[in-house]
DNA sequence: TTGATTCCCATAAAATCCCATGTTATACCA
DNA sequence: TGGTATAACATGGGATTTTATGGGAATCAA
């Protein structure tokens, strides 16, 4: 696998009529230098979309084999939620995918999607929604190390 | 990662109409090496702006990869929040980059801004508030080392 | 046919490239 | 050592390309 290709930065892309959406451009580039297609699977945890290369999926499968131990059951039981439940979305020559009804639905995205990126793979959010949870995030981090927030106060 | 390689110094550069600002060359001639981009994200900490190269958070995207879960939520947290902000910034052939609006804001940035050396990382302040910044940084130093101010007296 | 998906083209905005210029730093020579 | 030629750099502006996005035609499936 690639090593210097992350998903990075958070950027708002319109779902048009057709349901379809622009994949970033910079994902785009990574991508493409293995092929034209991304896989994605509703999030386990969250109201979102999770996408990534089908490469980190084949890892977490190669992972599952040599190690036994290191997964627990349950953990085993979650891989098999996604596996069934990824498919791959191939972006046309303008860079668009068309996400499936039970996505956009899982993420409650309508007219706009917000691309996250999360290193590996990236994240698509409906817009409110990440709003939302980015306060939560920095909020339950500061919460984990004070040191942050003691740094910042006077700003 | 390269190791004889450290970004020092600092100097100013002009934030010209179109957001665009000169990439130290000795910064540059260190990111050349590799490749013509350098990454760079909100602080965390402070009012500027922190920049990498690529291999700085490959690495960290590896170390979570393998010190947490898959699916765990802490790990979802820190790459959303360490990914989602970050994003690749090439320079062109005259060696500039274009900064984004979030990252000029967090900074205060407007026309001109201070690139600070520190070593694997840099950091890009408003001239003024890095002034503030390093001014608070030496009374700090000279607080908790009462000696050095000592030996400093007279000159 | 009907509904949906894919392909192709058009367009406006934004990002990028390229050339020109003044300035600073470096090298060279007397 | 001083002074000049040369190279490297920062910066401005215009031209070109990329990107996001809309819409229509062609293709496919039920």
């Amino acid at each position: 696998m690639r090593k210097t290709f992350l998903f990075m930065d958070t950027v708002i892309n319109k779902v048009d009529a057709k349901g379809r959406v622009s994949l970033p451009s910079d994902y785009r580039a990574i991508v493409k230098e293995t092929s034209s297609e991304i896989v994605c699977y509703r999030s386990l945890t969250s109201p979102c979309i999770e996408g990534c290369l089908e490469d980190l999926l084949d890892k977490l499968a190669s992972d599952m084999e040599n190690s036994l131990d290191f997964f627990s059951q349950e953990q085993d039981d979650l891989t098999n939620l996604v596996f069934g439940d990824a498919k791959r979305y191939p972006f046309d020559s303008t860079g668009r995918i068309m996400l499936s009804d039970k996505l956009l639905k899982h993420a409650g995205i309508t007219d706009s999607a917000v691309f996250v990126g999360k290193g590996r793979k990236f994240q698509i959010w409906n817009p409110q929604n990440w709003e939302k949870e980015e306060a939560r995030i920095r909020s339950e981090v500061l919460k984990k190390r004070p040191s942050l927030k003691n740094n910042r106060e006077g700003e």
